[in-house]
DNA sequence: CTCATCTCAGCAAGACTGAGATGT
DNA sequence: CACATCTCAGTCTTGCTGAGATGA
């Protein structure tokens, strides 16, 4: 029999590329949480605040905008009208696109996710102070960027 | 048409969790990447990593140590094997059990991932210096340690 | 003709579940 | 008997690719 809690490796836990691994999964499992409590999920709010910041758009550039594979923007747009979030109309301008426009009802939903997010991101930074999250998101910042970067 | 690089919402931009993901990503690319020179995979270096500082181990104990799940060791530990790196004898104590020892090749394989893997380390934090990577690395840790606590 | 858009169908990898065989 | 181990088969989810239909 092996003890209950077994050590994990020193060279796995200094690994940065490991840590920020292991911070990413309880980021990603408090956002899906608090995101599901609206019985919605990441993409869903990855889209209505693309719609929210840059107004009504194509359903090309919403993909571009989130991330969201143009494969997978179809389904996730469907599930947004579903609930009314969102309506789709045909670009009168190009007959080959859908405008997607947020409804009042879905700028009241993105609000309520906002706030569910930010209960989320506190939650995930519970154990750093103000001055720290900010030093924290400031240098991830950095990393991310100079790999975002054009190369 | 729209314009070549679609701007990404603030609010996404902004939030911590999406940050820690898209630096987790990176970390991933660059890791796999490292590793894909020596022709394995992160849970190779974890399983050679967990016998190298805890010494030979049943596959049960090497997937607590590891995270990796028990129905994907088998596979893993079979792929050490045939490339040389590891020994799979049955355990005389426990004949349930299969031990794993590594090989002297396996020893050298696992130094050369050591290098391999600081210099992914090195090109993913490419952007700060070390006082600012040593801050990096112990804010995520304290984030880490606070949800993998036992709760 | 070319290119962009929307859509669907399907693949591949990863993380996991269930269950059987063996042994403690 | 309950439990641990090793193994295989299969499921589910996610991110992606390919291709067809429509239209600029």
């Amino acid at each position: 029999m092996e003890r209950a809690q077994d050590r994990i490796p020193q060279r796995l836990r200094a690994l940065p590329s490991r840590l920020v691994n292991q911070v990413a999964l309880s980021a990603n499992r408090l956002v899906d949480q608090a995101l599901g409590a609206a019985g919605l999920r990441r993409y869903h709010y990855s889209l209505l605040a693309a719609l929210a910041e840059f107004g009504p758009a194509s359903q090309a550039a919403l993909g571009r905008r989130t991330g969201i594979d143009r494969s997978d923007i179809v389904a996730a747009v469907n599930e947004l009208a579903e609930r009314g979030l969102v309506e789709r109309s045909p670009d009168p301008d190009d007959r080959r696109r859908n405008v997607i426009t947020v409804t009042a009802a879905g700028g009241r939903q993105l609000e309520e996710l906002d706030r569910l997010l930010s209960g989320a991101q506190d939650e995930l930074l519970a154990s750093l102070n103000v001055a720290e999250r900010e030093q924290l998101i400031s240098l991830l910042t950095r990393v991310a960027d100079h790999h975002a970067a054009p190369h």
